[in-house]
DNA sequence: GTGTTTTAATAACGATCATTATGAAAAAGA
DNA sequence: TCTTTTTCATAATGATCGTTATTAAAACAC
């Protein structure tokens, strides 16, 4: 009973998950959000709770609209093919979308005020878990001997995410795709090779 | 003639560069400033102007004071210690205070509302003259041999500068300064070698 | 059709934001 | 000593922040 919603929630999530990324968390009011949803205030309230719930509401929808190249990137064969599909992925899409660049993970939050340390946190773990991730597909590709014995997997795996991260910055200052793309490169070009892995530096 | 002004004006800039450091511009609010640097909100805006000129003269220190490891960098003998200095500076930098990690330029202003715009773009522009000078830098390093006739100059800064970012972003997070120079070590395994260049990969 | 329940929209809430009037205190010149 | 000038400290400015009362409208149950 009672009268329905409406509007629609998934439109409306994915015009605050839009202005989270173009603005951070904090820098998204109220006013920013309920003028790109083009709904009132208290609809989204009700719909989501506070602000910070919504904002992890959109994180959630990042994660599985937008990040699908890190679990693709995951399954393939070899190392530096991972390595190398999440930097052109990340360079891809933190150059994609002009109202938008970046990521919403480095966008919303490297600093700010206390009140929104717990958002800051969330995203910190947010993109601890896909380092972890990494480090685990570096640990079987060392298993695997497509990694070298003396390859460091965690280093690796902050490594590629220190670039990503770096390339995130860059593409927010408005870094061309093409010159993402040569970071990623270079980045790649010492990539340890394994006994099993076909890649010659220089070849 | 008039009165003397009773407080240190470079005591309260540390104070206030200190603040910015660990919150952004736009989470450090003048209760933060002022607490901090232990004078009234009247004395910081006659002594530096509102709250951009104040981070501005802050960002000035932190070039001044922080900083100076990227033009001792530069005059190293080649592009590979030129490198190698800028990522352990960078390291340091980043896990050196641990009551303000990260560095400013990149707390300071990744994402955050319009009114902010002015300081993210002198951000921006602060950061872009950095990879200027380092792409300077690894074009003498391309005419002297240092770097082989096949490097690009401009893509190579732009790859430190993202490593760098990147640090400093896993800096907030929380990562050990190992972690860091861990990272570091990564990028610096496939520098490109020139002519004159000592170094073999995996010497 | 009436009553109940849920949503929609207007407007207000207290708190905090950056920024300043205002007036007292202190130092310099006459 | 008296006047002038600058700084200091208290407190208030209008605006915006995230969050909600409040009331009107719409959709179900009976």
């Amino acid at each position: 009973m009672g009268r329905h919603r409406e509007f629609d929630v998934e439109k409306v999530l994915d015009a605050a998950l839009c202005v989270f990324w173009r603005k951070g968390y904090e820098g998204a009011s109220y006013a920013d959000l309920t003028e790109a949803a083009g709904v009132e205030r208290p609809a989204l309230y009700s719909a989501f709770g506070n602000k910070e719930a919504l904002f992890r509401r959109a994180l959630d929808r990042y994660s599985e609209r937008y990040v699908g190249y890190i679990p693709v990137a995951l399954q393939l064969p070899t190392a530096r093919e991972v390595a190398a599909h999440i930097l052109y992925g990340a360079a891809d899409l933190n150059t994609r979308y002009p109202g938008h660049t970046g990521c919403l993970g480095i966008n919303g939050a490297v600093a700010g005020s206390d009140e929104a340390e717990p958002v800051r946190q969330a995203l910190i773990d947010y993109r601890a878990a896909g380092q972890a991730q990494l480090r685990e597909r570096f640990d079987r590709a060392k298993a695997e001997g497509d990694l070298p014995e003396t390859a460091k997997p965690e280093a690796l795996a902050a490594f590629v995410m220190a670039v990503t991260h770096g390339m995130a910055v860059q593409a927010k200052a408005g870094f061309s795709r093409d010159m993402l793309e040569a970071v990623a490169e270079q980045a790649l070009s010492a990539w340890p090779a394994g006994r099993r892995s076909g890649h010659q530096p220089g070849s």
